[in-house]
RNA sequence: GGGGCGGUAGUUAAGUUGGUUAUAACGCCGGCCUGUCACGCCGGAGGUCGCGGGUUCGAGCCCCGUCCGCCCCGCCA
């Protein structure tokens, strides 16, 4: 072994100071950035902590310096020396910019052939996706990259600290689990041992942690990887972690106050930001009325504002026809940019599929003595003019925006727009981030398909709210859920129910799902069994932990908190999975595959 | 399945209406340099313009196809 290997590092590379002036300690860590001066060496050391600078020179030790003619970017080296006041040469812009260590032995561990991309340029992330992505352990090795995963490791810390307080066990689950069809699709894996079937990847942990209370566990977490088979985003990765939590006896409050903790918690610690709790709850309801959309962005205000009452007969056909309008009120102080031009590709917006499809993008600006213009104001009566200034809280200079249509169109395009807004408009302070966090609770119980059938808006076994469990029989599209989200900047970062603990309701939600008696059994059976020996009544949430540690790193992508993720194909350029496999070993699984799309193989 | 953006030297980008030898910065290689810290100076190497086909006297540029990456819809909590 060599002697400074042996000898091992006495600090890392981020933790000189001036009291260490005088040492003799000995650094590992690779070649930054060096910088030759002929008589003087500059080596910029690099190790997860920092940056240290090491001079070289032949009065220093003369060995050395001959060996340091030789370092280029990411050798990896060790080396010994003293550490030095550098005085008036001092570095303001590094922590340990007040010494240097004059090196008297220089190992070399490794040399690096030149990287594909430059690491020390750490600021700059300007290297196309792919390369990082295919040389992910060089792009790791950034600095600005490693402080994501520093991040994300205090965060795991930090839930089981604050969970582990509040009583929860740590457990685990299975990841090969009964593949169940419906709700994300599954990855399979085949059983060798019985072939011809298979296991699925799990989704969620979800039915094994209501087992867990059923078993008595009471209180239960896991930081678990979840599998889902599903088109990726910029925020979703086909496998991604969890911070899966159950109680039993639980309420929503119950659930809501130690997740409130640990929120609170990583905020203070890893953001700096002090949460105030509790935090605010807003219905379903509320939410999509005043925001348009389950998940708000509460940074900023920009409401939605409805007008649907004081424009009906008010001589505006597109008003009058609609089942609702609704509109945004930009203040005076914001409406600047909106230049017709601009006005005219808001229109666009609204119009477009992915904004909900809007027939078009009503706006009007606000006269000094309070009356409208605006391509339809001649047609508006006077009292309906009154009314839109009053209910969108306008004044003289202010651009209203309205959208006419039906409930779900109005607030996807409104939605769309005020987050539009918000960036086209400045109305962030970049500066200063600010972190608004809210839940967001009594979902609707069900969706409707397009063929009209019932689907689980969350899973089959949440509850409804209590007094909603009438309507089961009645309009089971209006039953609310005893489910909630967790909202963060206008981001999910987390979902959860109470969970149906009475065979009774649990029978007739299945039956409003459509599911007969031999489907239940097929799918649920083991769990409906095991609800027949006293379950308590249980709920829980699930936190994103890869997009809590991507909105506290400041990060643009879920990508930038997985230490190996997937392209938006799937694939990881670095190994070049997913790949074909061996004929021999799909054989002894009795697999064949279909002919191949797109590949004419003839 | 669909819409949009991108792919030019190791990297990041520029490349005019289709026209001479495809540019720049950084990096890399060699030399010089004892106070740099994005060191500096001098010199040099480096190109399958993603890939295939087409149009043309001539294609990085136009057309068709295809692969890859990113963003979005569908899908997915």
């Amino acid at each position: 072994m060599s002697s400074l290997l042996a000898t091992g590092r006495t600090h890392d590379c981020g933790s000189l100071r001036r009291e260490h002036v005088g040492n003799e300690v000995v650094l590992f860590g690779w070649v930054h950035r060096r910088r030759d001066h002929g008589g003087r060496i500059f080596v910029d050391l690099r190790d997860r902590a920092g940056l240290t600078q090491v001079v070289f020179g032949p009065d220093i030790d003369e060995g050395a310096h001959a060996l340091a003619d030789q370092l280029r970017s990411e050798f990896c080296i060790g080396i010994r020396g003293t550490v030095v006041d550098r005085g008036e040469n001092e570095n303001p812009n590094l922590p340990t910019g007040a010494i240097e260590v004059e090196a008297h032995t220089l190992e070399v561990f490794s040399t690096s052939a030149t990287p594909p991309f430059v690491i020390a340029d750490d600021d700059r992330l300007d290297v196309h996706e792919n390369l990082r992505l295919a040389y992910r352990y060089l792009d790791l090795r950034r600095p600005c990259v490693q402080r994501n995963f520093l991040l994300r490791s205090r965060l795991y810390q930090i839930t089981r600290s604050v969970l582990t307080r509040h009583g929860f066990w740590e457990l685990e689950t299975p990841y090969l689990v009964k593949y169940t069809p419906g709700g994300a699709r599954n990855f399979l894996v085949p059983s060798r041992l019985n072939p011809g079937t298979f296991y699925a990847l799990a989704e969620s942990p979800q039915i094994y942690k209501q087992l867990f209370m059923v078993a008595g566990f009471d209180k239960y977490f896991q930081i678990t990887r979840c599998f889902r088979d599903e088109d990726l985003r910029n925020d979703r990765q086909p496998e991604f972690t969890q911070i899966d939590v159950e109680l039993s006896f639980a309420t929503p409050e119950r659930v809501f106050a130690p997740i409130e903790e640990l929120v609170a918690e990583a905020l203070r610690e890893l953001a700096g930001h002090e949460l105030e709790l509790p935090l605010p709850r807003l219905s379903w309801r509320e939410a999509m009325e005043r925001f348009g959309t389950d998940k708000p962005d509460l940074r900023f205000g920009l409401e939605l504002r409805d007008v649907t009452e004081v424009t009906r007969g008010c001589g505006f056909r597109v008003f009058e026809s609609a089942p609702l309008v609704k509109g945004l009120c930009v203040p005076p102080e914001h409406a600047a940019p909106l230049t017709r031009s601009q006005l005219d590709k808001l229109t666009d917006f609204v119009k477009k599929r992915e904004h909900g499809g809007a027939k078009g993008l009503a706006w009007a600006r606000v006269e000094p003595d309070g009356s409208l213009k605006a391509p339809f104001a001649k047609n508006l009566s006077p009292e309906a003019t009154a009314g839109i200034v009053r209910v969108m809280e306008a004044e003289p200079g202010s651009v209203l925006l309205f959208v006419a249509d039906d409930f779900d169109t109005v607030h996807t395009a409104l939605s769309a727009l005020r987050l539009h807004l918000r960036d086209l408009l400045g109305l962030l302070d970049e500066a200063s981030p600010s972190w608004r966090l809210a839940w967001v609770t009594e979902f609707p119980l069900f969706e409707r398909t397009d063929d009209g059938r019932y689907v689980s808006a969350h899973h089959p076994f949440t509850s409804p709210l209590p007094e909603d469990v009438p309507l089961l029989d009645t309009d089971p599209a209006s039953v609310h859920a005893q489910a909630y989200d967790l909202v963060m900047n206008g981001n999910e970062i987390g979902g959860g129910s109470i969970r149906i603990h009475r065979a009774d309701v649990q029978a007739k939600v299945f039956e409003v799902l459509g599911l007969d008696e031999e489907e239940k059994q097929q799918k649920f059976g083991f769990l409906l069994e095991a609800f027949r020996y006293g379950p308590p009544p249980h709920g829980g949430i699930a936190l994103g932990l890869d997009r809590i540690a991507m909105l506290l790193a400041g990060a643009e992508s879920l990508r930038d908190v997985i230490a190996f993720p997937k392209t938006q194909r799937g694939h990881d350029l670095m190994t070049g999975c997913p790949t074909p496999v061996d004929e021999a070993q799909l054989a002894e699984l009795y697999i064949t595959h279909r002919p191949l799309p797109g590949r004419d193989d003839t």
